[in-house]
Parts: structure tokens; sequence; C-alpha cells
DNA sequence: GCCGGATGCGAAAACGATGTCGCAGGAGGG
DNA sequence: CCCTCCTGCGACATCGTTTTCGCATCCGGC
């Protein structure tokens, strides 16, 4: 059994209040420096630490943060989960982790929703959320917004509240620029899609914008949606040379790592070589990148200092340090590791015929 | 403000404690079934929740497990999160994670494990812990054994402590097996090794008995190790065939696949093709690792189920049923993905020569 | 020598839930 | 009709902590 306030306060031949005041070291509150000693004394001989119940209880706050997330699978929100977890050491709070992937798929009677809202917001587990990608309904998102539950987004926008975004459009527009750049004039998309979510329409808006600033074939046909996994990227790389079998893209803009992992197996599968026949470019980029077949040229994001800004905002929030949305300024990089090339000289020969 | 349970009182009319008893369904105790409905109507009405705060003080139980890991980057330990996660919501509990590398290196004044002690089990955050690898000193973990602190190791053994472990043996026994089958005598490994850990003696220990079963080379240069992590996997394999120069391995079986990430690195950077000059094998077995190149023959193991049996033991624990350590029974396999063939020419040149 | 103010600390009331105890009131048996 | 027993529920203590309030004690000043 571990000890409690009482314990100390008895070994030290004081009362609960007087000990409690001593360890916390209330400046506001008097205490003599002498018994001040004598209750850290006592404190240390018996290995004393403020419950958590208990302290929580009385002060309205657990020092817990939640941290919602798809799936750990997809690469970039185990960074995005090391961010988060840095701001909450850096401010002594722990962190609670629901992957939203993990629940049952038919959970009884209520959706994950809903048993994410009770257990952690209604019955008062975390002081606030982090809340990465499309984890969460709007209706519920708005829900507790309304309530002023402390909550931050992960690059995702609903109304006006408080979110880290990165320069996903400009991530973009650097994609296409370098295809561009490269000669490429039918560039695809692979874009990631979770059902109604903005980042993925955000970077939709930047492909066509930047399709439109250099230029190059505006063919809705080269546009593709898939879910987030690398099964539907297969499948939606399979989808995209079927629908342009008569006149196929020479490069490709994957906005998904995981998904591109599917898309190289589905070019293995239509034996089309990267990047002779077809290049390659992903986002975000991740160390994994560089080991797959061929590695994969990418863009890169702060996942990471996403995160963190993300736990530091919602922490600054839970603390009443109003505080408004992030939008992160670093801008992002292009790391070159070959399946970028020109494009393939038939593509040229039939332009030159047509 | 989140209504509580004397909201709900009032509201239907009675006191706190029948309140309780209407919402709890405690079948020891007598509640008429009209009040009763009257209890849980009004519950209903307001949306309330049981404060975790306050039943947690009260029963003396957090309903919080807490899992420490290495870091989430390694493959292996998603899984292994993905089961304690499920086992987790299987039993209504929830999960604090710890990834100890997001500590500051130099944390002040104190370790990481004191850090972990503290927040986590002195101050009664979680009722019990899931330890993966050796993130936790033998010596804290003997202490907190010896207070009777709930506690389930995953692959790990210190004294008798609940522990769920694979058959690893098993593993390294097939993965040697299937080189010696296809003709190779010169097997090298490039064994994992955290610190006195003793997953990587159990590897080791299984490696070369399965080298003597065989009858294959056993010369100790033929073994080197290295940390967990892509840049050690690197600079491991180097030294191998820096020490190995004269009569190289034909065949490397790699304990862990972070490492076997950097093997791939350093043998591209030593020119040495897969298998033409090398085979390769791998344990434990993750999807990434068809996706490397050259992609990866490995041998399975369950770290998902090992995980959920570690959650699932460690919520017995806490639940009072006694229970022992688990070993999993489901034997491990062998994913061919072509990074094994038969040993090279000029080996068994020189064998002839020699 | 008395009074005002400062100083240090104890008592007690929360926070929200659970569970024990015991008291009303009704039912049933003699 | 009275006594007993059971049913249903309210009062209260409790978990561990913080925080407010107020009571002593001591000091200095007049």
């Amino acid at each position: 059994m571990a000890p409690s306030l009482k314990d100390v306060a008895r070994l030290a031949g004081v009362n609960a209040s007087t000990a409690s005041r001593a360890i916390r070291g209330d400046p506001t509150q008097r205490i003599h420096p002498a018994t001040r000693a004598r209750v850290l004394e006592a404190a240390d001989r018996l290995g004393y630490r403020a419950n958590y119940l208990g302290r929580g209880l009385r002060v309205r706050r657990t020092g817990t943060i939640g941290l919602v997330v798809p799936n750990l699978d997809f690469f970039t929100f185990v960074d995005v989960t090391h961010g988060v977890q840095a701001a909450a050491i850096e401010h002594d709070r722990s962190l609670l982790l629901v992957e939203v992937d993990q629940f049952p798929a038919a959970a009884g009677d209520r959706p994950t929703d809903e048993l994410i809202y009770q257990r952690l917001v209604a019955e008062g587990r975390v002081d606030g959320l982090v809340i990465g990608s499309r984890t969460l309904e709007d209706r519920l998102v708005r829900q507790l917004a309304e309530r002023h539950f402390p909550m931050v987004m992960v690059n995702r926008r609903v109304d006006d509240i408080p979110t880290v975004v990165g320069r996903d459009e400009d991530a973009c527009r650097m994609a296409i620029g370098h295809l561009a750049l490269q000669g490429h004039r039918r560039v695809g998309m692979i874009a990631v899609v979770v059902a109604g979510e903005d980042v993925g329409a955000r970077r939709d808006r930047a492909f066509h914008e930047a399709i439109a600033t250099h230029h190059l074939d505006a063919d809705p046909r080269l546009v593709v949606h898939s879910a987030m996994s690398e099964h539907e990227g297969r499948k939606a790389v399979h989808r995209l040379f079927a629908q342009t079998a008569d006149d196929p893209p020479t490069a490709l803009f994957i906005s998904s790592l995981s998904i591109a992992l599917g898309v190289l197996e589905g070019i293995r599968e239509l034996r089309i070589a990267v990047p002779r026949d077809l290049s390659l470019i992903t986002f975000p980029d991740h160390r994994i990148a560089q080991h797959t077949s061929p590695p994969l040229t990418a863009v890169t994001a702060r996942m990471f200092q996403m995160g963190q800004e993300a736990g530091r905002l919602l922490i600054r929030i839970i603390d009443g340090e109003a505080s408004d949305s992030v939008e992160l300024t670093e801008p992002s990089e292009i790391v070159d590791r070959g399946s970028v090339g020109p494009p393939p000289l038939p593509r040229l020969m039939r332009a030159g015929v047509g």
C-alpha cells in the first residue's frame, strides 16, 4: 500500500494540511522552514507521492491527455504520437492512447465515437484530446467544442476548433513542380481519402492548382482516390491504369505512404518499371521510404513537430492560456531517392505522332 | 460541467446512494424496479457517466493499464501495442502509453526508470504494467514484484515474474534449418542485443544449438551483435564482413527487423547481391518485409497475440485471479520472399580447394 | 503591560463515488 | 391485534488530496 499524506503527516508530527503545504511548496501559504524540512524528510523516507486520484478529484484535473489516432500501422501516426508524447513529458502529463481501429468493428450497440466519448470525456479520464486525422465525427467534435472541452485537431479543420496544420498544399505544389521540371505532362494522383476529411480535400485542391500552374494535362481520369491502406492503394493503381489505358500517366503523386506501398505492389504486377516507365513521388516522407523497392522520392512533412505542437497547444488550452490554431511554417523538402526520372520515350514519340 | 451522481439523484427524487445502486445494478442490493427505472431514466436524460476519479478513489482502482515500450518505430512494438490495446478494450480498461525513448536522454536528476515508476506506479495512475522488452531495469522490476504490483513482461524473463513468451527458440531453429536445407554451411548471425536482455540471449543460444544440430561451421566470428536500430545494423554487417573477409558467411540470420533494414543498406554498400552472394532470413516477420529491397524471407512471430495475452494476463492478475506465465504455442512459419537461395558457387569451389 | 498585527498551523469542508448500517413501513403469521 | 421479518431506501463514513477559515501564539510598539 502506497503511503498517503496522512502517513507523512503522522511521521512528521503535523497535520495533513500542513504536510500538503510543505510538499507542494505553495508560495501563498506560510510555513515554518523547520516544519517544512521535517515534512519533506518524512515524505522522502516513505517515498511519498501524491495520489493521482485524490488530487485529481480535488483539483478537478487528471494530468492526462488523450490521443486518438486511427492506427499506428500508419507510420505517419507513429511520428505524431512521438510528438504528442514529447509534449506530454515536457509538461509532466500522461498520455492515454486510443487507436480507433482496435475497437471491435461492430462494438455492440454503440459506434466507436460514443465509446471514446463516454470512456474518455464523460468519465473524466482525460483533461483534453488530441484528435489525429478523422477519427471522430465532425458532429461529436462540434458537440465537445460547444461544451468547451479542450481539444486540438491534427491536420484537420472543423469550424474554428484549434488545429495544427502543416503546409500540405506547399508540399503538393513542390511535388508536382518537381515532376513538371523533369518534363512530365501527364501526372496522375492517388489521393488518400477518409470519408469527408478535409486534409484529403486540401491536397486535392493543391494538386489541381499545381496542374493548372504548370499547364499539365487536366484529365480527371488521372486522379483516383484510395482509402488509407496498402490493399486499397494496390487496387487504386490498377484502377488508374485501367481507366487511362489509352494514355497512361508518366508520373504519379501519392498522398500517403501506406498507399504508396500498395502502389508499388500494383506496379510490379503491371510490370511497370520505376522510374523508367513511371515516376513516383510520395507525401509525406518516412524513413521507411528509403528501404522500399525501389526507394521512393518523397516530400517531407513535420509529423513529429505537428504532434508536439498539438500536444503543447492542448496543454496551453487546458491551462487556460487561450491559444489559437498553429500553422507550421517550416517548409517541406524533396528527398530524392531516384524514383523520379524523365518521362519515358514512348510517351514523347506518341506526343510527336499525336 | 459533467453531471454528477447527485444531479441524477435529485432529478429522480432519490438519495445519491439509491441512485448509485440503481445505476450499478448491484444484485446484492435490493431496489424497487420502479425506482430503478426512474433513476435510469434520469441518468439517461443527463447523459450521466460515473466519474472516473471519484469511483477510482473509492474502489481503489483506476481501470487503466500502463504499457511501457522502448519505441514504436520498432514495428514489432506496434503489433504488441495493438494486442495490449485489444485486451484493454475487451475488458473495458484504458491504456496509458509510455515510450521510453521519448524521455529526454538526460532527464534532469533522475533516470527514466524512476520517472516512470513515480508517475505511473507511486501516484497510482495505473492498476498494473505491461512491460515490453527491456524498458525497466531488473532491479526496479524486482522491487515492484516484491510489493506485489501487478505486472506482466513481454518476451522477457526476470525471476518468476509473470511473462508472455513466444517460441523464439523454435523460430531460430527453423530459420537455421531452412538455411541448412539450402546447402549453407557458413551461417552468420546478426543478433539483437539490449543490455542484459534475456530474449537476445535466448535467440543466441538457440542459434548455437541449431548450428551444432546441423553440423554447420561454428566460427565465433560469424556472430556479431547489434543494438536495435537500422544504423547499428548497418555497422554490424560491415563489421561482420570485415572480420570474416577470408571466409565470409553465405547466409545470415538477423534477429530483428529494424536491424535487417540497416543490414540491407550495408549489404548494398558492400555490393553483395541477395540471394546470389548471400542469403538472408529475418525474425520476427512484419508486413514491411515484403516491401524491402529485396523482400525478406522471414520467420513469423505472434506479436499481436503476445500483447493481447500480456494484457489479458495482467487484467487477470489485477482482478485477483492468480495467473501464471503464458507460453504461446502457435508455431512459427517461414514466409518465403526469395531472399534465401542456395550458397554461391565460389564458396563450393573454395570448399573443394580447401 | 496591553493591544494590533503577523505568523504558523490545525480543523473541516469539499471533490464524486461506493458501501455499510439502520430505520421506516408493509406484509404475514400467530 | 400484535409481533416479527423483510423490503426499500436514506444517512453517513470513507477513499486522498487541496484549500479556506480561523485560532492560537509571538512579536513589536506604545
